[in-house]
DNA sequence: TAACTGTATTATTACTTCTAGTACAGTAGT
DNA sequence: ACTACTGTACTAGAAGTAATAATACAGTTA
């Protein structure tokens, strides 16, 4: 499914909400998509059980998947997702960024290039 | 000159570079300004000198700051720095963050409108 | 009932952060 | 030369977090 860096210096639980997140997003994990169980996922990758439960703890908190005691855990759909606090602390990120990519020399028309660049892939894929 | 949040599962000298960082960003620690000394800023924030001196260290190696041995640690004037590692990762960043606010329901114009906020803000202050 | 699912708890190990103390080297003013 | 600043480096230990391991409980499905 994926590959994780066990020797980063990023928690193994972090890496695995972002990339998830990152299959969600580009919708390679599709709507209401089962995701595999935490003891399936924790076999592949070879890791404990607790840390992918972890991650999806903090995925569902963000709310990009919801699980069901006894059936699974699901990609939310995209539509319904309304996470007004996930929205604040993007618009701050964003901004950050901005700030930063401007001060390490880019210009707005480059950054707005990036941006139409990634709208474009998203209905495409 | 700012705090910091102890609690915070973030470690502190992270916390300090993102904070540092901001400041020179937005210019309010101007090019070529002397930062407290490493010393100096430990007593201040009542935290130890090595933690400060780590956040200057990557702040260093990012091209923020600029050390003297000697002399003291110095805001890097902003058309000078030359980061080609660190803009790859901020343009990386950008594109992951533009997904991610799109797939929570931002439109590309509501995204270029933050930009042109920020924009604006760097010349103004 | 059996075999799956998510979830929770406790204990232990491993790793990272942070602190503490010390030391060395360069700069500046007296 | 002396003093008092600067940055930098190193070792050791305490404290906190991440990850593992083992177990248990609850809900779903066939």
């Amino acid at each position: 499914m994926f590959e994780l860096d066990v020797r980063s210096r990023k928690p193994i639980y972090e890496q695995l909400v972002e990339k998830l997140k990152q299959l969600i997003i580009n919708d390679v994990l599709k709507e209401d998509e089962k995701l595999p169980s935490v003891r399936e996922l924790a076999q592949q990758l070879t890791i404990n059980p607790n840390t992918i439960q972890k991650a999806y703890r903090e995925l569902e908190s963000q709310g990009y998947i919801y699980s069901l005691k006894g059936k699974g855990s699901f990609v939310h759909p995209s539509g319904k997702v309304d996470n007004e606090e996930e929205l604040k602390k993007v618009r701050e990120e964003l901004k950050k960024l901005f700030a930063e990519a401007i001060y390490l020399g880019m210009t707005s028309e480059e950054i707005a290039a990036l941006l139409q660049e990634v709208e474009g892939g998203q209905q495409d894929d």
